[in-house]
DNA sequence: GCTAATTGGTGTTATCTCAACACTAAGATA
DNA sequence: TATCTTAGTGTTGAGATAACACCAATTAGC
């Protein structure tokens, strides 16, 4: 059977865009304007085009929420069960987006209502959309532990105890200083800059992520 | 925009078929007898149905294509560039499928030519499912050191030096047999059953995998 | 300007985990 | 009955991990 003789499901791309901002993890959700589900506040996406790749799609749908681009993307999940949208079949590929903390978002092109919501204390969402979110954070604090994801929801420059105190809110547990310092410098992942932040207390050294480094999929697990 | 209004990708599942056969891991492929690619080996796949789900939809394949039901089942990655399908837009779901060892292909019903090849001798693929097929051996190595899937590539009763090879096989090194058995008994993913197999040197105990296991993601690595 | 408060930065040791290693057991075959 | 073949079983040294306390540099308050 030809593949234009088929009825084709609609596709949508929906991208799970987390944070770390007032010392909790947050997910950027989007007020639906249109039926169904009107009201309800939703992962924002759209439908892909034809000429665009899914990860091209993600891409713009993130740009056109946050304004932000060059951040982490990653697939996450394709959510396809019949029934999913009252509107018919749509499947949806799920992406995880990490972007740097102190981010404002940009006023929706389209004038939809855009904000951040505390992970653990969710709105009720569209759709499967619960499902999705939980399934990012799964898959967030999962990667977190062997590879260098961490670094892509704080700002360029950043502290030794600004990282630990993001590990230690993906993760959900207290990390010993001295440990947590000396593995992620054996990982050599980060770099110290020549930069130093003053504020209370005894100012510190300003660090940024290697660009260079093979932060991705380390032999050994960085938090054990 | 509604959903209908969407000029529309087609939507398939393709399933990379895996089991363990003459020592080595192997693929099940089978040849297109139609446009694009006619006469290439390929990933056995098809459109996705409007009322059913993508998983499904790959269960509904993997039976047509090995008779079998009721085997280990995973999404692996969803494809979808633009080009990859010379017939326009196709989105592709993949999924990763383990099937026991000594499992006759059926005669598929649509007369298509299908086999069993070794992943290391594997032929010209059609599309991009060279890619999946690298990405679905890639996640099978990987999970199978710190969850418990090595053991839906194997008959219902094994012995543990068989299901040893099979890890040996997998992962493509030597395992040492005392500290494989202890790790492997301190998984408590499987258990012994009444039965002894015969045969050349010392009868072996058979066991089965324990269907009450929490077989995902141990805390720990089995195979460090 | 002196003291207290606050955060930054640094090594060592006991414990646990992991990897390496060799022999006896049971049955089949010659 | 001797030999061959595969099954089955614990211990130990080395390396990795986790627990732990103090001094340093600056700001804030008096």
């Amino acid at each position: 059977m030809a593949a234009s003789d088929y009825p084709k499901p609609s596709v949508t791309v929906d991208v799970v865009i987390i944070t770390l901002r007032a010392e909790e993890l947050q997910v950027l959700l989007v007020k639906r304007d249109l039926a169904p589900y009107k009201g309800r506040w939703a992962v924002p996406g759209g439908f892909v085009h034809l000429d665009e790749s899914l990860e091209t799609a993600a891409r713009r749908e993130l740009h056109e929420e946050t304004g932000v681009a060059d951040v982490y993307l990653e697939q996450l999940y394709t959510f396809g069960d019949p029934g999913r949208d009252p509107r018919g079949r749509v499947i949806s590929v799920a992406y995880i987006a990490l972007v740097p903390a102190p981010l404002t978002v940009e006023a929706g092109s389209d004038a939809r209502e855009a904000r951040w919501w505390s992970l653990s204390k969710l709105p009720p969402l569209a759709f499967d959309h619960d499902k999705m979110v939980q399934l990012a954070l799964t898959r967030l604090r999962y990667k977190i532990e062997y590879s260098a994801v961490g670094f892509r929801l704080l700002p360029e420059c950043f502290t030794l105890s600004e990282l630990q105190k993001a590990y230690e809110i993906i993760l959900g547990e207290p990390l010993d200083k001295r440990n947590f310092r000396r593995r992620i410098m054996e990982a050599e992942v980060i770099e110290p800059t020549d930069d130093i932040r003053a504020g209370e207390g005894r100012p510190a050294r300003l660090y940024r992520f290697r660009r260079d480094a093979v932060a991705e999929v380390k032999a050994r697990r960085l938090f054990p």
